[in-house]
DNA sequence: AGGTTAAGCGCG
DNA sequence: AAAGCGCGCTTAACCT
């Protein structure tokens, strides 16, 4: 019936039972859309443009020179050129890189990297948010409507655009004053509802791993855990440095990253660096098991597969090019995680989306943002959804770990978090 | 004038 | 030689 899906029946069920019902649902939070406090994003956008001229004026005194702070070619001239500060990293093309790992670096010894990283930090949010966002309502119904691409993202994912739902600041102080512009009507409250940890999860439930599997079983802070594992000392005993390490390197391991990433991510030497990865597979024997698996996997098959059968081709996996095929190495590493999750979140839309049917609750699904769905929820109905959430999105599937999903809600997206 | 590429950065 | 996965958007610079 489907030939391109292949003679396996997953890809035909994941057609059929995942991607065919999720079409009405992202029509359906298309249709919702999402309500802006545009007073509240005009008002913040004068405060911001103050101080991008303040930071602009300050830039072009400490250079000696005016210059436009949003070209990287200019940038390049001024710090390398004639400033003649050292080249930390170049662009793919050759140039000096003036990145923001770069401008850190580079701040910590000269006062000009940075105020041009608050320049480009505010830059970002003012052009890409505080300024667009406005623009994108519909006259229609004073919403933004997001369009969500079900076919884009290799690893199943969904894709937001015009506007990008899914990449809303909430990182720095700044970002989340553009989140509490994200509001409900009056009456209403904000909902949101994220899976913890989901990624470390899955991969505990894959690699089968001993210690991962009883670090997320008895709700252990994993990188806590983890952290204990490598410095070798007890839970009680890991300080914040430690437990910073041990998340960059959980985290570095579903992308597949190297000891030299690890080096440069930790500011610490190769050396210490391959320390720590090997005293990570000494401790979680069955993480470099899966590695090795997955790697074999990609290159017998020249694909990858998520927990439910989803398929990720890997045609680089057979490149002579050096860099194409480790690239192609790392994605398969990562599809089965990433794409197992996009694989959950999808049956969670279903089920709750199915839940809000059959209880004829008013409650709206208006976004996902990858391992987060966002409701509008009538005061009354807080209660119930806060509730019954959880109960929905932590039992579509059955792994070897527990999924764990907070909830939270308020006003507006950033007090829901 | 309009399109494309490079660099950079927002999120999970 | 390259070095961390998946996306979308903005600006500058370049090209047609």
């Amino acid at each position: 019936m489907f030939p391109q899906l292949g003679k396996t029946a997953h890809l035909t069920d994941i057609y059929q039972q995942i991607e065919l019902p999720l079409v009405d649902i992202l029509f359906q939070i298309e249709r919702n859309g999402v309500l802006l406090d545009v007073d509240q994003l005009h008002a913040y956008g004068k405060e911001v443009m103050r101080q991008l001229e303040i930071l602009e004026q300050q830039a072009h005194t400490t250079a000696g020179q005016t210059f436009n702070l949003n070209s990287t070619q200019q940038i390049q001239e001024i710090l390398f050129g004639q400033l003649k500060l050292p080249i930390i990293k170049k662009t793919p093309k050759g140039a000096p890189s003036t990145d923001e790992s770069v401008l850190q670096q580079l701040a910590l010894d000269y006062p000009l990297p940075r105020v041009l990283l608050e320049y480009r930090m505010l830059a970002k949010l003012k052009s890409t948010y505080i300024d667009k966002l406005p623009r994108m309502i519909n006259h229609n119904t004073g919403r933004v409507h997001t369009h969500y691409a079900q076919a884009v993202a290799v690893t199943g994912r969904l894709a937001s655009n015009e506007p990008n739902l899914q990449n809303i600041p909430i990182k720095t102080p700044a970002g989340r004053r553009i989140r509490e512009a994200f509001i409900a009507p009056e009456g209403w409250h904000i909902v949101s509802a994220d899976y913890s940890q989901i990624e470390l999860r899955i991969m505990a439930h894959i690699s089968q791993d001993k210690g991962l599997l009883k670090a997320f079983t008895e709700g252990q802070d994993v990188h806590r855990a983890t952290a204990a594992e490598i410095f070798g000392i007890s839970a009680e005993k890991v300080n914040q440095e430690q437990r910073r390490y041990a998340k960059v390197i959980n985290f570095g391991l579903i992308y597949g990253m190297s000891e030299f990433g690890l080096a440069a991510q930790l500011g610490i030497d190769r050396i210490a660096a391959r320390n720590f990865i090997e005293r990570y597979f000494i401790r979680y024997p069955g993480v470099s098991d899966y590695m090795q698996r997955t790697r074999a996997m990609a290159k017998q098959n020249g694909y990858v597969e998520t927990v439910l059968g989803r398929r990720l081709q890997l045609p680089d996996i057979h490149s002579h090019q050096h860099n194409r095929r480790m690239g192609a190495e790392r994605a398969a590493i990562n599809a089965p995680m990433q794409g197992t999750a996009a694989d959950i979140i999808k049956l969670a839309m279903i089920a709750v989306n199915n839940w809000l049917t059959q209880t004829h609750a008013q409650s709206k699904l208006i976004m996902q943002v990858h391992d987060e769905l966002v409701l509008e929820v009538p005061e009354n109905e807080s209660v119930t959804m806060m509730r019954q959430l959880p109960a929905l999105m932590e039992n579509v599937i059955k792994l070897d770990v527990p999924l764990v999903v907070q909830t939270g809600q308020g006003r507006n997206w950033e007090q829901a978090h």
